[in-house]
DNA sequence: AAAATATTTTAGGCAGGGCTAAAAACAAGC
DNA sequence: GCTTGTTTTTAGCCCTGCCTAAAATATTTT
């Protein structure tokens, strides 16, 4: 039977085969911020339930009926992000522990009303795909870190790699939100920072760090070029 | 600590304060569907929380602080069925388990943009009256069964007593919603019940139990008189 | 008031899911 | 190949909240 953390621990799976490729217990360990003893505790439950396969010392990996679930969860968690957003005026820092709870409300039919409430959003607040109700979610997009710009590249921020909190606060004082675009000016290599140009001709120096976690869209026109 | 749980059985014995005037175990035995050993078992919890004031074999009483957490847990209840309602078009029917589920989801803040967002609804698409913020929520309206409704009389249907799926829907097959007027054109005393007017001049026959689960208000004018 | 009935509490379990501490298995370095 | 260090598992415990069965207390009936 799905419960609460069984879902949270299917999704943290899910994540983390996207990011690494494998899914080791300590990774699990710190994705979930719990402990050793319960994620090997955890994983037999959920490999009785025959949502996963696990190999004592070998690590994990998602069965179809397992990774539908975990898809589920991440669709209604993302979906419930952007109605914060969007419909009761939340900011993209503020809505993940409450999506943490939401995402696990409602059944299918639910999630395609909220879906087509919110008007089928492809995208949550921080630039992360939505899985449809059919399971997929293959990106499609290119997207690169904005490390990886050069000068006079004009990006567009579609998403974050990192979407703590701290994190997108720091965009926010910046003035930095998905969908701007800025023009790389300089590439410091001293510190592999860069100086960015905001469209209304500000500027302002990024650190390598801040850079690395924006996921962004080379877009083809240069600026007054 | 709030738990799920906990809320569940503060907003019980909310309702059954204002039902019944004085919660017995085997009230919330009924109420909750469960068991009087896990009924005083949980009272322990809740008295020592501060929720409540229970004395062995006499009884509960909601403290000030345990009426404040039931009546913002009803509040996020009913709040959230006029969202699966207004939004996300459920039918009256279908909302009351979700919303079980969501009210245990969202603080004051997420509680209040939620209510802004639906326009601040006074009732829930029972009828019910939802608890402001303050946790004021005295009705104001002086409603009756329709039962008491006598022969000539016009009323409005501002609610019902039984919210569960079986009454409401045998409601919809009658064609009887929220703020539908009906007229009283018959009586009969053997098995109490009454023929109604419907406003496009239909009728039909209601039985007694149909009846006292129906909230009217009386309207003053007479139909065609 | 005593007997019968109903309600409530105690006692003792169980399942889910977390934890610590210690043992076992694996991976690296010499 | 052995030793050291890391990762994973086992063992055993805790807490929440549910349960049944039996005992205790109230209430109702006679």
């Amino acid at each position: 039977m799905q419960t609460i953390s069984r879902e949270d621990y299917l999704k943290a799976i899910l994540k983390i085969e996207e990011e690494a490729g494998s899914v080791s217990n300590q990774s699990l360990v710190e994705k979930l911020s719990t402990r050793p003893a319960s994620v090997t505790n955890m994983l037999h439950t959920l490999a009785d339930a025959g949502w996963v396969e696990h190999e004592a010392y070998k690590g994990v990996r998602l069965t179809d009926s397992g990774k539908e679930i975990a898809l589920s969860t991440l669709r209604k968690h993302r979906l419930w992000e952007v109605f914060l957003v969007d419909k009761l005026s939340f900011s993209w820092d503020e809505v993940h522990q409450w999506a943490e709870d939401l995402e696990h409300v409602g059944d299918e039919e639910l999630t395609n009303r909220l879906d087509a409430s919110l008007g089928h959003p492809a995208f949550d607040p921080h630039g992360d795909p939505i899985p449809t109700a059919q399971g997929q979610w293959s990106d499609g997009r290119n997207l690169i870190p904005a490390s990886k710009a050069v000068v006079g590249d004009r990006i567009q921020l579609k998403g974050v790699v990192d979407s703590g909190e701290a994190y997108l606060q720091h965009l926010d004082r910046l003035k930095i939100e998905l969908g701007l675009i800025l023009e790389v000016s300089k590439s410091l290599d001293f510190d592999e920072s860069k100086i960015l140009i905001w469209p209304d001709g500000s500027e302002a120096s990024l650190s390598k760090q801040t850079l690395q976690n924006m996921l962004v869209e080379k877009l083809s026109g240069k600026a007054k070029n």
